[in-house]
DNA sequence: TGCCAGGCCGGGT
DNA sequence: ACCCGGCATGGC
């Protein structure tokens, strides 16, 4: 007898297999991911961390040396940039402060609800991406919710329509174990099927490989 | 060719 | 406490 969160996992990984998130080579990179893909095509994001890249910019040293100005040059395929390059300053502020030389293991070493509330208190960060950096860059088992988990779910009533990230994330944490990797794949997968099944419009439910587990 | 993509903030009711 | 416009590029 197994829930319904845990026969969803079951399938999508059975039909689409590991994903391997998050895509970036370093715990810094997922950082600056996570802000550069909010509201955003990955493929954008993808370029501008490739612009990133090219003029090794990938490291805090460098990002927090480079003149807002230039970052948001740097990173404009992401959309938003003057937005994001002040999002990513005040982020990289946030970091200087509690680990002076940029140490990523230093500063993820808080605990885990003291460090949520430390990224939430940046501007510019909010539940997705301070979750998002907590699980797939400082590996913390926290369930990272987004607009594929609510429509995703939406579609397969499980969930209302006033259905909050809060009340989403424990509709997963409540029945998962504190696994990183799984909450790691599981995320993964639900952007996955969401991308190819559950799009705004032009929705493919037909084909869909949830399409058995609700009515 | 308008709509959408792995959000979040701030101002107005 | 909601509700909504702004932020912006590239793909389809």
């Amino acid at each position: 007898m197994s829930t319904v969160v845990e026969q969803i996992y079951t399938v999508l990984l059975e039909h689409f297999g590991p994903q391997n998130w998050w895509p970036a080579e370093s715990p810094f990179e997922v950082m600056v991911g996570a802000v550069l893909t909010q509201n955003t095509n990955w493929a954008n994001v993808s370029r501008a961390i490739a612009n990133l890249r090219e003029e090794n910019l990938l490291s805090f040293q460098s990002l927090d040396c480079l003149p807002e100005q230039l970052l948001a040059e740097k990173i404009r395929p992401s959309g938003y940039y003057n937005l994001k390059a002040k999002r990513l300053k005040n982020l990289l502020s946030l970091i200087r402060n509690e680990a002076p030389d940029g140490d990523l293991d230093l500063f993820f070493s808080a605990d885990t609800e003291v460090l949520r509330e430390k990224l939430l208190s940046v501007k510019g960060i909010g539940p997705e991406t301070a979750d998002s950096i907590l699980l797939y860059a400082a590996h913390k088992p926290v369930f990272v919710v987004d607009a594929y988990t609510y429509r995703v779910l939406m579609r397969h009533g499980l969930i209302g329509e006033e259905t909050d990230y809060q009340e989403m994330q424990s509709l997963f944490m409540d029945s998962l174990d504190n696994d990183v990797q799984l909450f790691n794949e599981y995320h993964a997968l639900i952007v996955r099927v969401g991308k190819e099944f559950c799009k705004k419009t032009k929705p493919k439910c037909e084909q869909c490989p949830l399409r058995e587990i609700t009515n």
